[in-house]
DNA sequence: AGTTAAACGAGACGGTACGTCATGTCTTATT
DNA sequence: AATAAGACATGACGTACCGTCTCGTTTAACT
C-alpha cells in the first residue's frame, strides 16, 4: 500500500526519479498509471482555476471535468492544492537565466522584473493561492517552497554571492534577511497592499536597496538618475 | 431584507456607529440585538481558532459551541472570516505609539519589533489566517486592509514623513515603495520563508535599509558596527 | 438528539402516537417534520420497488427521485427497508376481517386465500423482499414480524380457539406448532418453491390439515370430496 | 469471452464435467486452473460467513482473504452467491439415506431431524442466506433448488410414494401440496416466526399431519399420546 | 395592557462535497 | 492461457456543512 508521503513530489514524477534510479524499466505488477487520467486531471484543474480561487473548486468538480474516478485524484494527490501544484509546475516557464552584467543591480532588477511579470500573468495568479495555502498545510508549505520559492531564491543568491565577491556588495550582512530584503518588498505589494507591481517600483526597490534611505550619504552620488 | 454590504464592518459596531449620529438611542421596533449572543459567538471562535486553522472551523461548530442558532451567525457576518476579524479586533492590544527618538531609524525599529512580536504571538498566528483569506475574499481583503493594516502603515508613513523633513531620508523617493520595502522582508520571512524574525533580524533589516548593500560608498562611513 | 431506536416504527407514526398521548400539540421546538418529504420519499420508494428489488435501490436513488436530502432520509429511517416497511404499510390493505361460518376449515381457508392473493399482488411482491430481508436485519425481522406478520397470525389464533371450543379441533395440541403448519405450506411454496399457490392447492391443503393424511381412519367418513 | 451461463454450475465441476467428456488430460492451451486459488477461495468465503451475512461480505474481500486476484473469481462465479453455494456445497454432509422403518410417520420425523438439525448447525445458518438470495436472484434460485432442495425433496417424495403404496396415506392427494406441507412449517418456524424448531414441535408436526386436526373423528383413535 | 415587530434557539430541509469502499473491467508481468 | 497485482471509471456509502427556512418564544417599542 503505497502511502502520500512517499509520493508527495506527486505523481508521474516519482515514477521517473524511481526509473532513473532502476534504469529504464517500470517495473510495476500491475497495471500501469494511466497518462491520459493525470493529463485530464492536470487539465482541468487548469482551466477550473481560470473561473474562481482554489478553495471553490472540489475535487468532485475536478473528476467530473477530466472524466475521472475521484478516487484516482485521493490516490496520487494528498489534497487539491498538491494538484493545483503539479499543474503549475508543468506550466512554469523557464526561470530567466543569470546574465552577468557585471551590475549586480542590473541583475537583481531583471530577476524580479520576470518573477513579478509572471506574478501578473494568469497562471501567476495562482501564486497567490499557493501562499494562502502554505499559511495553511505546513507540509505542503514544505513542498511548494522546495519546488518554488526554492529556485528562485538561489538565483538571487548567485547573484548576491558574486556581488560581494566583487566588492559592490559589503561583506558581512546576514544573507537570509538581505535575500528578503530583495523579495519581501514586491510580496508585500501583491500579497497585502494588492496593489500592482510595476516596472518603475521594481527599479526604484533595487535601486534605493542599494544606496539605502539615507540623504545623500556623501557626495553628487544621488542614487535617482537612474536613467 | 437587511443586507451585508451595510454591516461589513460588522456587528455591534455597525449599531454604535448609527448610534453616534442618530445620538442614544436604539430605534429598533422589536428585540434588541442580543449582546449575549455576539460575546458568545466570539469567544467560541478565539477558542477554536486556539485548535485549528480558520478553514477547519464551520459555522455550524461555531454556533454548536456558542449554543447560538445558525442563522444569528448568518445575519450579522457574511462568512466565518468576518466574525474571525471581529473577535480578533477586540482583542488587539493598542498601536505602539510612535516615540519620537530623533533618529528615524530607531523609531523604525521599534514599530517593527511591536508589530512582529505581536505577529509571534498566540493571538497574532491569526494574521497568517487572515492573510490567507485576503488571498481569495476581495471584500475581506479591503475590510483587513483597513482595519489593521492601514493603522500601521499610518504610523510608519508618519515617521517617514518626520525623517523626509529632517532630512534623514532622501526626498523624492516612491513613498509607498519605501513603506513596502519596511514591512515586506519581514512579512516575506514570515509568510513565505515562514523562519522566525528574531530582534536581530530586525535590526539588521533596519540598518541595511538604510544604508544601503553597496560597499562603503565613500569614506569611513561604515554602516555601523555590523562587521 | 433523537435516536432511530427511539423511532423504529418509524417516522410520522411516533409522532402520532406521542399526540395521542400529550393530546394534540406538536410540542417541538424547531421547524417541524416536512410532510411533503415523507410523502415523496415513501411514494418514490414504491415506484422503484416496481421495477426492481431492494436490493437494487439505493438510498441516494430514492432521494433523486422524491427530490430530497439524502440526510433526510438516513434521519428518520435506519436503513432503506425501513422506508421500504414504511411505504408498503401505508399500502396495505385492511386485513379481511373473520367471518364466522361456523366452520374452521371455511374460516381458515378464507384468511389464507386472502393473505395469498395479496401475495401474488404487485404490492405483494414485496412480502419477499421484506422475508429476504429479515434473514439479514434481526431488528428489522422484529419490526416486520410486529407490524406484519403478528396481526395475521392473530386472525388465525382466534380461528383456532374458536374451533377448539367447538370442538371442530381436538384441545391439547401445541398452538405455535399448529400456527405454523397452517401459514407454513404456504409461505414453503411461494419463498422455496417458488410456485403459484392457487385457490385449488390451498383448498386442498386445509382439508388435508384437518383430515389428516392417513388413509381412511375410519368408516366412511373421506375427507370431502376430493376425489 | 467465456459465459457464466455455461459454468453456473460452478468451478471445479465444470472442469470435471469437461473432463469426462474429454477423458482425462487437462487439454487446455495455456495455464490450468489453479486448485489452490479456487480452494482459497472457497475457504476464504466460509471463514468469512462466519462472521457475518453474505450480504456484507464483498468479492474485494473474498479476494483480499484468500490472496487471489478479483478477475479470478469474477471469471469463474456470476456473483458472490455462487461462490458460497459451491463453498456450501462442499461442507454438505451427505443426506440420512431413508430407512424403512415400515412407518411412514417415523421416516418423515427422521428426515426432518436430520434437516432442521442441520439447519440449526453453523454452516446450516447459511441456509437463511441462500433462501434470502433465492428472493433476489431467479438464477441462483433456480441453481439452489436444484442443488439442494431438490435432493431433499426427493427423499420425502420416495417415503410419501411408499406410504400411500402401502396404504398408509390415502391416495388422490395432490402430491406436491403435501410436500409442501411437510417441510413449510419447519421452514416457517425457522424463517418467518425465527423461533427454534425442537424435536418436540417436529414431533407434534408430523403427528398432527398424519392425524388432522379434528376432534376425535371416530372411536378412541386419539392420534397418539399427545394429551 | 395589548399589539406588533424584531431577534433568538432550535432544528428540519434540499443540496453539495467529503473521503472511503466496492463493482466489474482492463492492463501488465509472471508463471 | 490463467494468474496476482493493481489501476481505473463508476457510483453508492453515510457524514458534515452549507445557507435557507419554519417554528414557537422572548423582548422591546409602539399603540
Amino acid at each position: 500500500m503505497q502511502e502520500h508521503v512517499a509520493q508527495h513530489d506527486v505523481g508521474r514524477e516519482a515514477r521517473q526519479r524511481t526509473a532513473s534510479v532502476e534504469c529504464v524499466e517500470p517495473k510495476h505488477r500491475g497495471r500501469q498509471r494511466s497518462e491520459e487520467s493525470e493529463e485530464a486531471i492536470l487539465s482541468a484543474i487548469i482551466q477550473l482555476l481560470r473561473d474562481k480561487p482554489l478553495r471553490d473548486i472540489s475535487i468532485e468538480e475536478i473528476a467530473r471535468k477530466a472524466g475521472v474516478g475521484k478516487a484516482t485524484i485521493y490516490k496520487w494527490w494528498p489534497s487539491k492544492a498538491y494538484v493545483a501544484l503539479d499543474a503549475f509546475s508543468r506550466k512554469l516557464g523557464q526561470m530567466v537565466p543569470i546574465r552577468d552584467t557585471g551590475s549586480a543591480e542590473r541583475d537583481f532588477t531583471e530577476q524580479l522584473h520576470s518573477l513579478f511579470t509572471f506574478f501578473g500573468s494568469p497562471e501567476g495568479k495562482l501564486l497567490r493561492q499557493f501562499i494562502a495555502e502554505m499559511q495553511v498545510d505546513a507540509e505542503f508549505a514544505s513542498l511548494f517552497r522546495e519546488r518554488f520559492l526554492k529556485p528562485r531564491r538561489e538565483l538571487i543568491r548567485v547573484i548576491y554571492d558574486r556581488a560581494v565577491e566583487r566588492g559592490q556588495i559589503r561583506p558581512g550582512l546576514d544573507r537570509d534577511v538581505v535575500l528578503d530584503m530583495i523579495y519581501g518588498p514586491g510580496f508585500h505589494r501583491m500579497l497585502i497592499r494588492q496593489a500592482p507591481l510595476e516596472r518603475k517600483a521594481v527599479d526604484t526597490m533595487v535601486s534605493a536597496l542599494f544606496h539605502g534611505l539615507r540623504n545623500a550619504p556623501t557626495r553628487g552620488n544621488r542614487p535617482r538618475r537612474r536613467s
